[in-house]
DNA sequence: CGTATTCAATACAGCAACGTATCTAACGCC
DNA sequence: GGCGTTAGATACGTTGCTGTATTGAATACG
């Protein structure tokens, strides 16, 4: 499947795999547990590997968060270039953007736990503000130029300014996976909170292009 | 200040003054560090306590959180029941929903670190998820009138449901509170994102009441 | 084919925090 | 004003997790 694949079922012994490894546990742990309580026993156990592993690659559980900052990032903004020219011009502007936001989803898709644990963890470690902007203003700014197509393939332009509409769109999305994933729902449904609003909020911000 | 007031410096022995200085500290520390990593320690510190008076009113650490929620819960509801009357119309539209938003805003004033993490911990531990559920729906469901008869004022009539109206204002509010707080800027400044996408997101979402 | 090196496993020491069990002092009551 | 009760402080045991130091295996290289 990816480059550092297994040969017969035990992955050839690798630095960079072992930490591929290590991070996608974390992303999960991190995400399901929170930074504070999650182990790096647990992260290892899951990645298959013991406590040692992680030492030799880690010096602490604070550079692994760091070392996955680091990596989101680069993977939604390498998923974001590869989607450029997957351009849909057949469903509406409301499931084009929808669609594509859930695809594209920053740090992972569908992942609310962990985008929510990084924003909290922003919020609270002034060492993460920093990164974490980045990140996410380099997402907004990729992203902007879907949304405006879509936009003005729709006859629309915005009233706002694109980094605000696309926070809010954001906001909306996350807030609609959270209150789905409390009540126990399915995040994706097609009834879910994103979708009821979008339409409404959309219009909010634009107007007809010749105005 | 309050009724379990101080004598001298010295608060009065009682119960439940104590329990109400141990939650105060809660929702700090919790706020501030998020629940796993508060220690019960500090959280005793700031109410001037020691872990011997905690024990003596709290069994566990999740006892402590479940009587925080609670003790939120019924903090709000007090404070939109109180506040009902003042019914300014002398301002806009929107400087009426901000202010109200802002003033009385569940889970404290302001206070972003503690509703980002009761709304994490709700996401995570389903024993949450109903009073957590529970607790945001009293609060909209009390406001939904100051929402509707601001907007019955300005001759506005809401198209989509008032919780959906509700959910996604609070979420706008949201994100503008920890974006600015990430940023290290004012979250109640005056050009935060709320104020500037709060009438674009009432528009989208209103029409001119005969419609 | 043997040696050196790298990577991960194992074993270990130390710490921090939880929760308990015991003690002391203040308040209520008669 | 002594006595019982209640609240909070002190002291302690226990656990779980971190990070280190050491050992063992696998790979690369000569």
């Amino acid at each position: 499947m990816d480059g550092t694949a297994r040969d017969g079922g035990r992955m050839k012994r690798s630095r960079p795999a072992t930490r591929e490894r290590l991070l996608d546990a974390a992303s999960e742990v991190f995400g399901e547990r929170g930074f504070a309580a999650a182990t790096v026993e647990e992260v290892c156990e899951r990645a298959g590997f013991t406590r040692g592993a992680f030492y030799s690659n880690f010096a602490t559980k604070e550079e692994l968060l760091l070392a996955l900052l680091d990596r989101e990032e680069a993977q939604v903004l390498e998923r974001l270039s590869a989607a450029v020219d997957t351009a849909t011009r057949d469903s509406s502007l409301v499931s084009v953007v929808t669609g594509r936001l859930f695809d594209l989803q920053p740090f992972g898709s569908g992942n609310y736990g962990l985008r929510a644990e990084l924003s909290l963890l922003a919020v609270r470690n002034p060492e993460l503000a920093a990164p974490y902007l980045a990140a996410r203003r380099a997402f907004r700014a990729r992203f902007q130029p879907f949304l405006e197509r879509a936009l003005a393939s729709a006859g629309l332009r915005l009233t706002v300014s694109a980094d605000d509409a696309l926070v809010t769109i954001e906001a909306l999305f996350d807030v609609s996976a959270r209150d789905a994933l409390i009540a126990g729902a399915d995040p994706n449904a097609g009834d879910n909170l994103a979708r009821r609003m979008l339409p409404a909020l959309l219009a909010g911000m634009t107007t007809r292009h010749g105005d």
